[in-house]
DNA sequence: GTCCAGGGCCGTT
DNA sequence: AACGGCCATGGA
């Protein structure tokens, strides 16, 4: 039966295969001698509530001007990178949050994320959950995948899993991810669980893209759905 | 044309 | 504490 995460994983990694996240332009970073942390983090804040086909575009339209790094954003013209990221949707406050995020790490850490990411991970948590556009979602993406910190990412996908299996835990982010980390602790070392966690949250993802949609669920060929109670229902 | 996508903020109840 | 409206683009 398909009722803990460790399960779901196990299951998925078989179905799927290694998913390597967080997809970023290695070449680009080598090239322009810039830190491939921070496109996570513009990623992470790009992808709110959108496909990542459209935050692709912009990506590439900032790397094309050469501003995928902290000191660009911090002095790009606010109209300009307002045009650049426009294809990833709700660009207007984006571009506030994109600024305001390169102006903080300007500011406090000389734009330097070795120093920025080397601190206690409960206090940069609740510093990446001060700034304005950074959320639950967004803040546990940039400690797991830029930070290499154990958080478990919860997004839309995971609640709609979540309740489709169901699992036993309410919608609420820090319920869900709590319930998540508790299990996949008991069942794999803690020093692979920072990858367990990132290979897990981007399993999900492409499950949800390919089988577990919101509106027309692919569940006859899903790898779970002997367990699962919305395919049986 | 409608729905959806790797959320978060703010005002109202 | 919980909920609704709002933000915006591009692909299915």
């Amino acid at each position: 039966m398909l009722r803990t995460p460790t399960t779901l994983y196990k299951i998925l990694i078989n179905s799927y295969g290694n998913q390597n996240w967080w997809p970023i332009d290695q070449e680009y970073h080598k090239k322009n001698n810039t830190d491939p942390r921070f496109e996570i983090m513009i990623g992470a804040i790009l992808t709110q509530n959108t496909a990542w086909t459209n935050v692709e575009k912009a990506l590439e339209n900032l790397k094309t001007k050469k501003a995928l790094d902290i000191k660009s954003i911090k002095n790009i013209n606010i109209s300009t990178l307002k045009k650049l990221i426009q294809p990833s949707g709700y660009y207007n406050q984006k571009a506030d949050r994109l600024k305001n995020l390169s102006e903080h790490l300007n500011n406090k850490y000389n734009n330097d994320l070795s120093i920025f990411f080397n601190r206690k991970q409960s206090e940069l948590r609740n510093e990446l959950l001060s700034l304005n556009g950074i959320g639950s979602e967004t803040a546990d993406s940039i400690l797991l995948y830029a930070g290499d910190f154990p958080y478990f990412v919860i997004d839309a996908y995971t609640k709609r899993l979540s309740q489709r299996i169901p699992f036993n835990t309410s919608l609420n982010y820090d319920d869900i991810q709590l319930f998540f980390q508790d299990n996949l602790k008991k069942n794999f070392p803690t020093s692979t669980l920072t990858s367990i966690y990132k290979e897990l949250h981007a399993l999900i993802v492409v499950h949800a893209k390919t089988r577990c949609k919101k509106k027309k669920p692919v569940c006859i060929t899903c790898p779970i759905r002997k367990s699962c109670a919305y395919t049986n229902e």
